[in-house]
DNA sequence: TAGCGGTATATTGTATACAATCTTGAATCG
DNA sequence: CGATTCAAGATTGTATACAATATACCGCTA
């Protein structure tokens, strides 16, 4: 359950794509950043040929917005647009979440488990970020439903920058209805109670998705020259 | 709310794409039949470059598969992808129905009854899945809701086959069902219910997609040189 | 000084040539 | 006779050169 996995493919395309990919989520570039071709052909030592389809790729899977003639950019998203992941996300991932829990194995319960815990220790937001999207990722694993997986990958995909801005927001404090309703998703896993399982995971989107707008801070826009701004 | 309306864009790329979405969609080419890049560049005269970059969108559309240094298929959905395209609608369709009508114009919700009833005089199956598209899309229309409606789109476009194949299958009379459901969904909208109108959809989607399962037929490959077949 | 044009520059879009990879089919071997 | 190997052809992937478009800056005008 990796976007852009046909990364080993040997095609230079692909590898670009996959490493942007990587670097974006890894939060090195900020929402609305300028993306020049020549700059991600000079960093890969490829043309601008690949660079393209990658940029391509890259929009397709909600990380880039493409504009024609005019360039491309580190997507963003309002907190209306952003709210719209989230609704849509309460309404998805239960579904997939049920799909999952009767292929998930004891030992992947077990690990979930333990990222669970391991959430609860740590208290470095980037590490939470991982821990998290490790976490939901893996509970959905059983589920043999390929593009309802490619649409869950998709929405955690370009609201990533947003739940890592929350999380960097929050004191520690502020984490402990997320691991209690972790917590909880567990248990219900490990009873093998999908409707239980379901209805804690729709409250923790939701809940997140709340919290998330009373801070419309998170949401302007830092960078100026993005065209989209002038043009909507 | 057309998938590929950066069309309007001079760029050649973007128009190859629109015209070639046009023409799957029409189902002018089957799901499994193999897409050369040379004879799409012949077709529009113009080079690979702009062909290629259509064929990424298309893929990002949902209606063409990619595979790397091998070639590039109309999509095609087993019996279960569709399943699952449905049952995803089932959960996120009445929800973009419920952002849209509050903000539907009774102009609107007239052209929607209007459509309703010419899908039941019409006995053509491919006038019925040209209005039943028109209906269900403005039916969504109010909605201020860009991502969603992507993803809506995007999921009536890699089921358009389907629908197609199904719809000519049947029998004037099996089209009863739709009939009802479609005029109770429109009283709802008239009377301002989103309550029910999203459950009338529901179900209208939930009842097409149990029908649908019963017609494996529909989903046998008519193509044999499907790589992903051999893969898979 | 603010707003408008227009030109130079930067950037993206497309065509063409070449390289890499895969597919096909025939010849070979067990 | 079936399976396998290898080479030729077909097709896709990438680099480079050029064309089209948009952006930014400067000077002009009111």
């Amino acid at each position: 359950m990796v976007s852009i996995d046909q990364a080993s493919s040997s095609a230079l395309s692909h590898q670009i794509a996959a490493a942007l990919s990587d670097e974006i989520l890894a939060g090195k570039y900020l929402p609305g950043t300028r993306i020049l071709q020549e700059d991600i052909a000079r960093k890969f030592k490829a043309s601008r040929s690949p660079v393209r389809e990658a940029l391509q790729m890259l929009a397709a899977s909600g990380l880039v917005k493409l504009i024609a003639h005019t360039g491309a950019w580190i997507a963003e998203l309002s907190l209306n647009e952003c709210e719209e992941m989230y609704l849509i996300r309460e309404n998805i991932e239960p579904l997939m979440l049920r799909f999952s829990l009767p292929n998930l194995r004891p030992e992947q319960i077990s690990k979930i488990e333990k990222l669970a815990q391991a959430m609860e220790k740590n208290n470095d937001p980037e590490i939470f970020l991982k821990l998290d999207r490790e976490f939901h990722l893996l509970s959905y694993s059983g589920a043999d439903t390929a593009l309802l997986g490619e649409m869950v990958e998709r929405m955690w995909n370009t609201t990533q920058h947003y739940r890592r801005a929350y999380t960097g927001l929050l004191t520690q404090n502020s984490f402990v209805n997320a691991h209690y309703e972790h917590h909880l998703l567990v248990a219900a896993l490990k009873r093998n109670d999908p409707d239980d399982a379901s209805r804690v995971l729709f409250g923790h989107i939701r809940r997140t998705r709340i919290e998330l707008s009373s801070h419309p801070e998170l949401f302007q826009s830092n960078s100026l020259d993005n065209p989209s701004l002038k043009s909507g």
